[in-house]
RNA sequence: GGAUGGAUUCCCGAGUGGCCAAAGGGGACAGACUGUAAAUCUGCUGCAAAUUGCUUCGGUGGUUCGAAUCCACCUCCAUCCA
């Protein structure tokens, strides 16, 4: 099967320019594109990881790819598909974002050898002249258009600054730009940037009379609709600092059942055949795909070391099995409170919660557990010596968890 | 620049002098049921040394025994006019 059937047959393709001629050009490997990624935090997320297995899979099919941190277009921030404006970051963010962003992206994609390329936008846009620009391309621009964009219909109701407005602009001048320098010649992206890629292909044809494609890749929404990769308006993040490879196993452990089959074929690597066969999984069954699932994400994003020990650890908490891998928690002397330390105090430093009320409403409506023998007294403390004495497992609700040693 | 309407807790939104840590909904979290799913029901949702205390209703000052609520100034946003 060719690449481009293939990620049809995944689900990834949401909308294109040209099918025939993008289905020609990548699988014939002749395709030059790129993804732009926008660092607005230090660290990608999820999200990210879906356009990076793009990468991957297109790279494996014998395409160049181009990542383009954002290092420029963050200065203004893309207003796409968003409700609210974005908070200004400032140049010293931006370009630790950046740095670590690359850190990230070179374990996903060869970079060796030119077979793909780093570049960031900042290198050309931050020089640009106003005047000049807009003589250059301001006028391949219709504002009747771009206020037609889909992807500002939230904004004309809230509001729009010229700010963010000038977002599609960048970012077709970015496309426009590496057509000409890399002989780029189709840009990848989510399905939001629809309308900004477009205005890039319909600059280069105006400035170049040369016919550049995009291409975008199916948002990953639940079955409610909901963007994925999100708990709680907090991004699963890739780094292991900001969301531990436990956590990163669980969420995806935790799919709906609705979902799983969808992000298996979108975000693994598995042999398509394999995971439509799992379709035909039903009810509890479905546990297992679900197992796979994080596992093979985990094992991608932070190698099978830390995969193996996830599951390992999940498999102990809700089964049984060995609590040698599980997430762990220190605690010494400086916790104790008149030589004890109480269970709020456990969960606060352990982080299953963020305050001490929400600890002790936790408690109070049965949610913690110390080694499966449910607390029922707030104030229950303990010496450093009875967490000592033997495992030590605390549970907050029935999948955060984790087993707390003395220093 | 002018006129009008706004800014309330994670989000939406009620509240126009004390009964307000602030209705209702959504979301999140916890319990029951399950399969670490969904749906449903219940609880819960500012912080803490917790039958009490402290801090919050865009900001700063003021009036008052008492302010989310009244006054002044400021900041930001939307709509219309230019």
């Amino acid at each position: 099967m060719q690449i481009y059937e293939e990620l049809k047959r995944r689900g990834l393709i949401a909308q294109v320019t040209d099918e025939d001629a993008i289905r020609e050009m990548v699988n014939n490997g002749k395709a030059t594109f790129y993804i732009g990624f926008d660092c607005t935090a230090d660290s990608l997320t999820a999200g990210h990881f879906m356009a990076l297995t793009l990468m991957k899979r297109l790279q494996e099919a014998g395409n160049k790819p181009i990542a383009l941190i954002g290092g420029g277009t963050t200065m203004i921030g893309d207003p796409s598909g968003k409700s609210d404006m974005r908070k200004m970051l400032t140049i010293d963010d931006i370009n630790h974002n950046a740095e670590c962003f690359k850190k990230q992206m070179e374990r996903f994609i060869d970079f060796s050898d030119g077979k793909a390329l780093l570049v960031n936008n900042a290198d050309w846009l931050l020089d640009l002249n106003y005047i000049e620009l807009l003589r250059e391309v301001g006028a391949c621009f219709s504002v009747n258009n771009m206020l037609r964009a889909e992807c500002y219909k939230q904004r004309m109701e809230r509001g729009l600054t010229f700010l963010e407005f000038n977002y599609m602009i960048m970012q077709s001048y970015d496309f426009y730009h590496m057509f000409k320098e890399y002989n780029c010649n189709m840009e990848f992206g989510g399905d939001d940037q629809w309308s900004n890629m477009l205005g890039g292909t319909e600059l280069i044809r105006r400035k170049l009379g040369k016919d550049a494609h995009a291409m975008t890749i199916t948002l990953l929404t639940d079955s409610q609709g909901m963007k994925m990769g999100k708990t709680a308006g907090n991004a699963v993040w890739l780094d292991a600092n900001k969301t531990s490879p436990y956590d990163f196993f669980q969420y995806w452990r935790n799919v709906g059942d609705a979902d799983v089959i969808k992000c298996l074929k979108m975000l693994t690597f598995l042999p398509i055949e394999e995971i439509e066969k799992m379709e035909s999984w039903e009810g509890s069954e479905l546990n297992k795909a679900k197992e796979i699932l994080g596992y093979e994400l985990t094992k991608l994003v932070h190698g099978e070391e830390e995969a193996n020990k996830a599951l390992e650890s999940a498999r102990a908490v809700f089964s049984v099995g060995s609590s040698e891998n599980m997430p762990t928690t220190e605690v010494s002397e400086e916790d104790l409170f008149n030589g004890k330390i109480d269970t709020i105090a456990i969960l606060v430093k352990a982080g299953l919660v963020a305050t001490r009320s929400e600890g002790r409403r936790a408690i109070e409506q049965g949610g913690v557990t110390i080694n499966e023998e449910k607390v029922t007294d707030i104030k229950l403390a303990f010496t450093l010596d009875e967490i000592a004495a033997k495992d030590f497992i605390i549970k907050r609700g029935k999948k955060n968890f984790r087993k707390i040693v003395v220093k």
